[in-house]
DNA sequence: TTGCTAATGATTATCACTTTCATATTAATC
DNA sequence: GATTAATATGAAAGTGATAATCATTAGCAA
């Protein structure tokens, strides 16, 4: 039962990364920029690793195998993730850019603690509704929105 | 009509400016900490300006009377502000931190238009309480949050 | 293969804080 | 009011993360 879920998963993740690497390349093309070996390299360990990434983080990862790859590309190719659409830039307020992976029309919000530093998304339909209508009464017309719980998990709190 | 509105928001404001002048006050002798001119005239720039200013905001607005105050001192002034509860730091995400005006056990968020930059604070129990369910079915204990709808406002979209 | 264009990586610059340090101000005590 | 110990100030230097520069290298279309 285990063994199924994972499989699952796993192909639904090898699908998403599949996906994710064609738009990518599309964005590449269209946009007549260049396919290089450490954009695919960068955008290989983008995809198979935490979802919320730091430039130093990946760089820090990347390094390891590939000494020579620069901090300048790993910055200016993440950008050019958030840019093709694969990922979107976030701040928590911690003074480091960070860099999620982004499914296709999904949008979620986080969870942070603020001793661990872990992480949570999560997703809640009444909000977003609630927001359009504040917005509406404002006379605003929302593009984005940014909802960040702060607090300690259940893990920090025992 | 109109005028009389105008009396008592102009009082209430008057009232509001000496209770935190007081707790700043307070603040400031129990942490054996001294009065000084310059955190006077600080305090009363911050009090009587937008909602959200930045350093440089208040920086450059201080200047123009009182060229003799210096960055670091506006710096660390605002910092003591935010410790002693008048005041909130906040991000919008542009790389500027700003400061916004703290009422008594109050909390709101933000609209904020991606056009002018103009910030109107709302307040939304729904939302609020649909926030605390989220952050429960996660164990998470709220402590802070923040939320940010970003769009255009009404003169923008025109 | 050639030639044009874009990418890379090392380095430098920028920006918004943040800290340092010599000097000046408080405020408590004589 | 003078003394004095502690804190505050302002100019300047330091930081850390991001962004730009530039000489060199690498795609890729013809």
């Amino acid at each position: 039962m285990k063994k199924c879920n994972m499989k699952i998963t796993f192909n639904r993740g090898a699908r998403m990364k599949r996906a994710k690497k064609k738009i990518f390349h599309d964005f590449i093309t269209r946009k007549g920029l260049k396919s290089t070996r450490q954009r695919d390299v960068i955008l290989d360990y983008f995809l198979s690793s935490d979802r919320h990434m730091s430039i130093e983080d990946l760089y820090l990862k990347l390094r390891a195998k590939h000494p020579n790859i620069g901090y300048a590309t790993v910055y200016r190719t993440l950008k050019l993730f958030a840019e093709s659409g694969i990922a979107r830039e976030i701040q928590f307020g911690d003074g480091q850019t960070r860099y999620e992976h982004v499914a296709e029309g999904e949008h979620h919000d986080h969870l942070v603690c603020t001793r661990c530093g872990t992480i949570v998304e999560f997703k809640n339909e009444t909000i977003e509704k609630l927001q359009s209508e504040v917005a509406a009464s404002h006379g605003f017309l929302i593009e984005t929105h940014k909802l960040e719980l702060y607090g300690m998990c259940a893990k920090c709190r025992k």
